[in-house]
DNA sequence: GACCTTTAGTTGGTATACCAAATATGGGTC
DNA sequence: GACCCATATTTGGTATACCAACTAAAGGTC
């Protein structure tokens, strides 16, 4: 096994707890560690370099999210959730979203919404891109940035839990052509509103934005379901 | 000091650090953990007849629901939020709730309708009671309950956190018979839109009487200004 | 040969011990 | 007398050690 110590700055600037989660999380996203993945805590602890109680802090971090899931007398694992369940995590982000749409018509400057225009411009350039990650996250930084520009701390917070939970199966819908191009038309209109400071026209196009994905993730859903029906 | 001591089953049914939580949470809702008050680790642990390492998880989950800030060298303290911050916290509420009044006219059944009119019923009875700590419990009652029937665990789970959040000042808000008043003709608007299964009028009613409880708390937070202002 | 029992090993849960940073306090100096 | 520096104490952060529950495997019995 390679020694997958993460650098340790001399001065503690941050709890190390949360940067093991930082650190787990971005290998759960990625798929590094997929989901049903075991993460035994006495392994991990040793290949991150660090002790248990760390560690620990860190799982319990994301154990709150909803990224892993801890039972007594059993490792750590990290969640698969149901197609059911990500639907419900879809609907409270729809509404987040609408919020922060409506939120943003108030808040958000000029300065920001051009920057959330170019993103919506970089993504119009790559959408027929093979590089499906590229455009992915430009997707994530686009609706991350209005939320960001409403200032509201406790909806940023929020926001970005969901985010992480959908993020994997939210990857997985973008490989299909049809729900970027879809995606593109939804994004158009929320720049739109944007620039007219149209609160219920933003607010609307996101909530029914991320209720759309609803359907191209039933579809992610069904591709796994036949995947692993054939290897079984 | 008296020794306050949790009760400690001999097998532990929940994690000892979930356990703390609870009970430090309580302590801060009921207000025996006033907003600003220290809680120094080891003194708080050996009050409660526990080690360092179960408190410390404990108030990492209190932290992360945003009712305890943790900084450096320094003893973790209950969270004193600002207006704004509240009324940020209850903006997203109220995005919350509305998507459970929608979701609430889908998925709650006819038997879950009947207990929240219940509580309904139970406040309009005891609306000018003195006893304002039974209207509030069943207020809060009311809102967990349509939350409840829509069988969302994530909408629960978020809309749980804010609930924690909100508490204390929606108590304080509560104490004015004003406030009561207006909550009882949104409540009844609300029993009534749940039982004709009308999507759009629960969700905006319930959205809305959250909205208009920013204005009761801003009196809430001004009388909390002079006040203090008077002991300077 | 199959099933039950026991035991060894692994897991997470908790307690304790150690460390470093920050702070408050007391003594010394100007 | 006031201000500065050193030190002792208290804080949270981390590592380690211990424990109880669960699991799985091996050996004995029917």
């Amino acid at each position: 096994m390679k020694n997958a110590t993460i650098d340790l700055p001399s001065l503690p600037r941050q709890r190390l707890g949360d940067q093991i989660a930082d650190v787990l999380r971005q290998q759960i996203l990625l798929g590094q560690l997929p989901p049903g993945k075991n993460i035994p805590e006495r392994e991990t602890a040793a290949a991150l370099g660090v002790s248990r109680t760390p560690l620990r802090e860190g799982l319990l971090v994301l154990e709150a999210e909803g990224l892993v899931e801890m039972s007594p007398s059993k490792s750590p694992v990290v969640a698969n959730p149901t197609f059911v369940e990500v639907s419900n995590l879809l609907l409270v982000q729809s509404a987040l979203e609408g919020l922060a749409g409506e939120c943003a018509c108030d808040e958000a400057s000029e300065g920001e919404i051009d920057k959330i225009e170019d993103m919506h411009k970089m993504m119009l350039a790559n959408v027929q891109e093979p590089d499906q990650i590229k455009f992915f996250q430009i997707d994530m930084a686009f609706h991350e940035a209005i939320v960001a520009s409403t200032k509201n701390a406790s909806l940023i917070k929020t926001h970005k839990q969901y985010h992480s939970r959908l993020w994997r199966v939210r990857f997985l819908s973008a490989r299909h052509r049809a729900a970027r191009d879809k995606a593109m038309i939804d994004h158009g209109r929320i720049v739109e509103g944007l620039r007219l400071r149209d609160k219920e026209q933003v607010s609307s196009e996101m909530r029914e934005h991320l209720r759309r994905a609803i359907d191209n993730i039933r579809i992610v859903f069904a591709e796994e379901e036949t995947s692993t029906a054939g290897n079984g």
